[in-house]
DNA sequence: ACCATTATTTAACTTTTGGTCAATAGGTCC
DNA sequence: GGACCTATTGACCAAAAGTTAAATAATGGT
């Protein structure tokens, strides 16, 4: 199944263009190798799935597979932390201190998250090995839904109700809940549209324009907010 | 990598519990056993991604995995003909009917389309494969989105612009399709959470409340527009 | 009942691919 | 420069998985 971003340079292609001079074979640290597999196998796995083959990952990485084996015990082992790097470095705990600042209104606070969630979650990486992880075992997107719903959508729940004027003590209810992850999803199917299906997203270039989206999207939930929960 | 929903109970075991009486073997015609893989296959690798094994697809037919090669020549040729099948099959020419329906209102239009894509393409087979498709070379999503763009997303904007009282002759802006696919997105996000994340969305069961969830996003939706757009 | 047809299986081949292990060689310390 | 450490490789294995070809056995027609 050839993928269609397939455009990939061979990247261990130091291949000095004499064809003489020796490879100049360099033998790396530990600590620095291990992080350099890392990096490159969440870019791997990202593109190709976790199905994607070691072979053609050192390839990349200009060394040989069984190289992969001094440092991960099995491509299991490798995939595990791979989930686990991508998730523990794309989630921020400054999300839950913004969205618990006093000084910020309800809509400031919406703004500022979505846009911040957008830049770190929406990234080609991150989107494709959290719904790759889907599609399998669920391995990190169980754990980032539950984080999302243990520590995010309560806040957003009650900074809407803020919004509305509303009491914000009773336990959200699932109306509630469902008309916020209309706006949720939506901003993740700007992802989606664009690292699963390849479209190309005029905000990619413009901030501007993406800022412009999340705040008439924004701006939409929580005046409708409003009239719906009145 | 195990699936999570992997409690498939092993189709083909018609195996008589006497263990004795002859597998009772059934020579199938043609194109009813055709019907029955492909049928077999879009379940399969909804499931299991386009990396399942021909095997384990056989073996819950009841039959050998060399059989495929009687009705399709190449693997990728069945997965070729599963995107297709599961492309056509849910396409409805209807919707550019309802969306045209000179007697409905637009509000109306906007909630019997977007509840009929729901129970048609927010299904386990159809979004999965989607993705799968997605994810790899494109070869439905591609099309899917095609259809898509040129025949109902003019028809949503044109309704859309009908609800706020603006005119409808001019060519939809980025801004209004943008927020368009604020509404769209976060519908199929509903899909996304049901099938890829294997959330249990309460609307499964009962169909006032998806209808509800629906009826409130759209209603926020149009409302919005008319002062986004105004 | 026999024959031709073809759906289905059996056996086998090939390539791919995760994994092992002993051998090699780059780097560092003395 | 030699010795030691260990990063890196090359040869190899075994199981997995797509594919082929010949053998087998239902089925339908005469």
């Amino acid at each position: 199944m050839p993928l269609i971003e397939d455009r990939i340079s061979s990247v261990n292609s130091a291949e000095n263009s004499a064809g003489l001079m020796a490879p100049a074979k360099r033998r790396m640290n530990t600590v620095e190798r291990k992080r350099q597999i890392l990096d490159r196998a969440i870019q791997f796995f990202a593109r190709h799935g976790i199905d994607g083959q070691l072979r053609n990952l050192t390839k990349e990485l200009g060394v040989t597979h069984t190289l992969l084996y001094h440092y991960f015990p099995t491509k299991d082992a490798l995939i595990q932390e791979v989930y686990k790097e991508v998730f523990e470095s794309r989630w921020k705990p400054e999300w839950e201190e913004l969205l618990d600042d006093e000084k910020l209104t309800p809509e400031e606070k919406f703004n500022a998250f979505y846009l911040d969630y957008t830049n770190t979650v929406l990234t080609y990486d991150f989107v494709r090995i959290l719904i790759f992880s889907g599609l399998s075992d669920h391995s990190i997107s169980d754990r980032f839904f539950e984080l999302l719903r243990s520590r995010l959508l309560p806040r957003l729940i009650r900074e809407t109700r803020k919004y509305c004027d509303r009491s914000t003590t009773s336990k959200p209810t699932q109306r509630e809940l469902e008309f916020l992850m209309g706006l949720h999803g939506g901003i993740f199917y700007i992802g989606m549209r664009r690292w699963i299906y390849g479209q190309a997203i005029y905000a990619v270039e413009s901030p501007n324009t993406e800022q412009e989206i999340i705040r008439d999207r924004v701006q939409s939930y929580l005046h409708s907010a409003k009239s719906l929960f009145a």
